[in-house]
DNA sequence: ATCATAACTGTAATTATATACAGTATTTAA
DNA sequence: TTAAATACTGTATATAATTACAGTTATGAT
């Protein structure tokens, strides 16, 4: 999306905001009263440019002939992570699910399916959806994504250093993997923040 | 709701799938031309009706003023459930989530709050939410909600026959409920279809 | 220095829309 | 059996709404 102005930012919000109230878009005039435009062509220009970069939908000659142009694709549920490529790439993507159902409290960047039994002891069962969010902190005591050697693995973060990470598996009967991010690759995904399992 | 006739349920849905199409309602007009009326006061009097029975707002004088009154409390999520009552009453329910992020592929009836920690070999643990359906065929093998004595537990259905229903714990400390369902009061609230951790 | 974009005012005309009133015919509930 | 509700036709009108055209002022880019 192209970048909006701060001026077309608030009236493409209030034209969400309205929708997501009233049921229905507003009018020029209604625009323009609410910002207080002496013109409904002020609002007119306005609905132009954000139709120009491609935020809004308008219907000429309709009346109140606006919608929002909705890019949003899902949040992508990952499935095998193919090697030597990101995370996210088209490729891995086995579906999409729209952002309007997340539950979940915290920002979900993607979704990921659980191979394995390494995390059992800690509730999280093979082909169990994972939800990841990217950014936060990633810290001791957490459940990480980590990519070793293009290898992606969910585990608890037992220790982190300089020279030294613990990735501990919730699993007794496997041993916790040590890396040295120096010799070896290690990267951070993002941290569980969920999880999601459908009985079907 | 009061029952809608046929017609007006026709229109209804039209209306539903045009907000949902155009991002905006449809104006008397248009439903006249869709339904093939020779009077756009056709409409108006459809729209009347389905005002006067609660299921659309209008608001006079805006065009396409026209919005779904939406009854949909969401899926209630049970926290504790007090004895003596249906488990869907009111003080049961902590919070509601909106059906519209429901992202499980079964219907869910409800949520409930997981206590204690006698499924997590079932990787189900303390406070995760269980997503019950209400009918689905309980059967052998199926992690169920069962009601014993007012005691409402979540647990797989180990055997059932006329005199006895075994419920076994995923939990090697816990040992089978065994119960007779001549001599006790026991009752299926519903089957677990799914199951959501909020890490937060 | 000039041109495009942004953010408006002000006017005005065409058309889109709501909605009242007066009917008709059929069906449904009291 | 009688009134109310349903499901329309047909006409008409006030007003709601879009949207073009002609400007002004300010800002940032070429």
């Amino acid at each position: 999306m192209i970048n909006l102005t701060s001026r077309q930012s608030e009236i493409f919000e209030f034209i969400k905001k309205e929708i997501e109230i009233n049921g229905y878009p507003p009018t020029r005039s209604e625009i323009a009263k609410v910002f207080g435009f002496k013109s409904p062509n002020a609002a007119e220009d306005h609905l132009k440019a954000l139709k120009k970069k491609g935020v809004l939908n308008i219907v000429s000659g309709a009346s109140r002939g606006i919608s929002i142009v909705k890019e949003d694709l899902g949040i992508p549920v990952i499935g095998l992570v193919s090697a030597g490529g990101p995370i996210l790439a088209q490729e891995n993507i086995e579906k999409r699910i729209p952002s309007s159902q997340n539950i979940l409290s915290h920002g979900v960047d993607f979704y990921l399916r659980v191979k394995g039994d390494s995390m059992i002891e800690a509730g999280i069962l093979e082909n169990d959806l994972i939800a990841v969010n990217k950014k936060t902190q990633i810290k001791k005591g957490s459940i990480v994504i980590a990519r070793i050697n293009d290898e992606v693995t969910v585990k608890t973060l037992k220790s982190i250093s300089s020279d030294l990470v613990v990735l501990q598996p919730e699993n007794s009967n496997y041993s916790n993997i040590e890396v040295n991010p120096k010799t070896e690759d290690l990267s951070f995904e993002g941290t569980c923040v969920g999880l999601l399992r459908d009985f079907s």
